[in-house]
DNA sequence: GTGAAAGCGCTAACAA
DNA sequence: TTGTTAGCGCTTTCAC
């Protein structure tokens, strides 16, 4: 810097101006310098700017990675965030740190490498937002806290998204629908997608004047087989599948055809928060209510850079998934002979 | 710093020599120091231990996003270099940077913030080795460039594996054997995992005397489909196919159903570099090569911290990977009654 | 085995 | 509009 400031014939304040812009420097100077960085090929030092200024200009995503990898959802996320940041001049790192390991994310925020964070995968009791708050990071979340009560966070609207899916289905004549949502454990711990999914599907149904038949799945192939196994014996006559669970959704179909229920002839299939790529493995390909992904990570940087600028209001927003129909869905079938039609109402003739 | 020294009654060097085991410190002075950080919460200041020792104790895992999203197998990655960088008292963080975006990289390194990388995703011309080389950043690959002369690298062993997956399959019988490797575009741009596997599948199957049959797939389900409608037409007659596909794979299996080929009984098939989670989501379970997912990210980053301790040599080391059977193989059809068996040798009775 | 003090490369008052 | 300079919080010689 020392060397670029005699090149330019100026002093090193001056040089930190023209990078910082934190004052007006006429336009020849701020040439000369700009001539002699690229002369020298000046590249500032990150940590001497980071002490001096007491602001790392790098903030974190908090990415839980479980076994299960990250799928094209959350990947949209990070591109969407990292693009947000790169556009603004900060660096967005990515920490694997889980609502498991705080320790690791106490002692990351302690040291003032993070100017702040965004949280994914956030749990209802998640304990990575107080350990950022009591290390004064700011933070902003994708998805919710059970009490969001002066927290930012982006989220997707479940209550609309769901509606639309049971509107979807109601609309091409089913009424025997079965919501298949995460395993019973997560709804119990109150995993936020899972409960208010739940919710509003019960919701869905009844202004449809629909009763709703719900079986949780765990998170994997078997899963989705056992619970249409469970959802065909409670309901033998249900015409529409709706799944929140991503993974137990191909076990749902394997299952469906194993039993020779055609999709979507004889059962529709709509699949929740999914990516398209996702939805294009499946075939037919998923009608699916697809994520608003990099918008989701775009918006939560963008807020959280603006409480780092000093804006102190918090910014909470909801957006909705998109219906995308595919071939996995089409018209009710009428009357079909099943096993057995009881409790389906009034056999049909 | 200046507060716990003096709370323990030394100096500040005496608490950054605690801190940092650069000399030797009596145990009774080391105590009084520890119990003064406890007692005032201290936690040192990363910006300030990074400008003062020129290291910042970051290194960082450099991993393109693409749109398909992180599979099982590179998250298996993650989550072992993270432990590894952990347990060593580093910080990993991941940078969606890719192959394309090298100025970005460029200007990270420059800036002094990482102390080494590890590369995920290797391509053969690779710019993020040449962008790193030059700003002195220490660097191990996982995944190979074509010129890999003083790089240290960690990959896996793809001659190794592709023989265990052709002799798994010649064992139960198999010999009309067909490999689906990346697209063909991939192939031609050189990329190492599509070529190594690609002449690894000639040699092993002239080692069992037999004659390679080999056909490009689209990475989606419709490639897949397209694949195995060519490899069909090509060889009527095959039992058994190799897929390096992941995400073709589906397209394959579902192109198999389609055309009524139950598996494993007509057709066996084994997908390569393949997670558990995703094997799994097959039915039947796909028989599948493991990959050394967390190993190798653990590897990959104590070769670079042994670097970076100042070890010159380089590390170059295959990992195989490990053949999991489940259901997708079984002993090969002996005479079967097809549409056309020409082409396969003199025709069995 | 310990302490004193000179930076590390910048930013941001303060001064002009 | 620009220059001067005192730190930012630590590490690491150099001295004892």
């Amino acid at each position: 810097m020392h060397d670029v400031a005699r090149l330019a014939r100026v002093s090193v304040s001056t040089v930190s101006y023209v990078l910082t812009g934190a004052r007006p420097i006429s336009q020849a100077t701020r040439d000369k310098v700009l001539a002699a960085m690229a002369e020298l090929d000046y590249q500032p030092n990150a940590m001497a700017r980071g002490l001096a200024s007491r602001r790392s200009r790098i903030v974190g995503l908090l990415m839980p990675m479980d076994e299960r990898g990250l799928g094209a959802t959350e990947t949209a996320f990070v591109t969407g965030a990292a693009a947000a940041a790169s556009a603004a001049g900060y660096h967005l790192v990515l920490s694997p740190v889980g609502a498991g390991d705080v320790d690791d994310l106490r002692r990351l925020a302690s040291q003032r490498m993070l100017d702040g964070a965004v949280l994914m995968e956030v749990q209802v009791e998640d304990g990575r937002v107080a350990a950022l708050q009591e290390a004064g990071v700011p933070l902003v979340l994708i998805g919710r806290t059970g009490d969001t009560t002066g927290l930012s966070y982006v989220d997707i609207d479940f209550e609309q998204t769901v509606r639309e899916a049971v509107d979807h289905l109601v609309g091409l004549g089913h009424r025997r629908i079965v919501y298949v949502n995460h395993s019973a454990a997560t709804i119990a711990a109150g995993y936020g997608p899972a409960v208010r999914t739940r919710d509003a599907f019960v919701a869905a149904m009844a202004d449809h004047g629909l009763a709703p038949i719900m079986i949780p799945a765990e998170d994997s192939a078997a899963g989705g087989r056992a619970a249409l196994t469970a959802a065909l014996a409670q309901a033998p006559d249900l015409t529409a599948v709706l799944a929140m669970n991503e993974n137990a959704i191909f076990g749902i179909l394997g299952e469906l055809a194993t039993r020779g229920h055609a999709v979507p002839r004889d059962v529709s299939v709509v699949s929740m928060v999914t990516s398209p790529q996702v939805a294009e493995l499946a075939h037919p390909a998923l009608t699916a209510m697809t994520s608003p992904g990099s918008a989701l990570g775009r918006i939560a940087v963008e807020a959280l850079l603006r409480h780092l600028e000093g804006a102190g209001d918090t910014h909470q927003q909801l957006l909705p998934c998109a219906l995308e129909v595919r071939g996995s869905t089409g018209p009710a079938a009428g009357a079909r002979d099943r096993t057995d039609p009881a409790g389906s109402g009034p056999p049909v003739t």
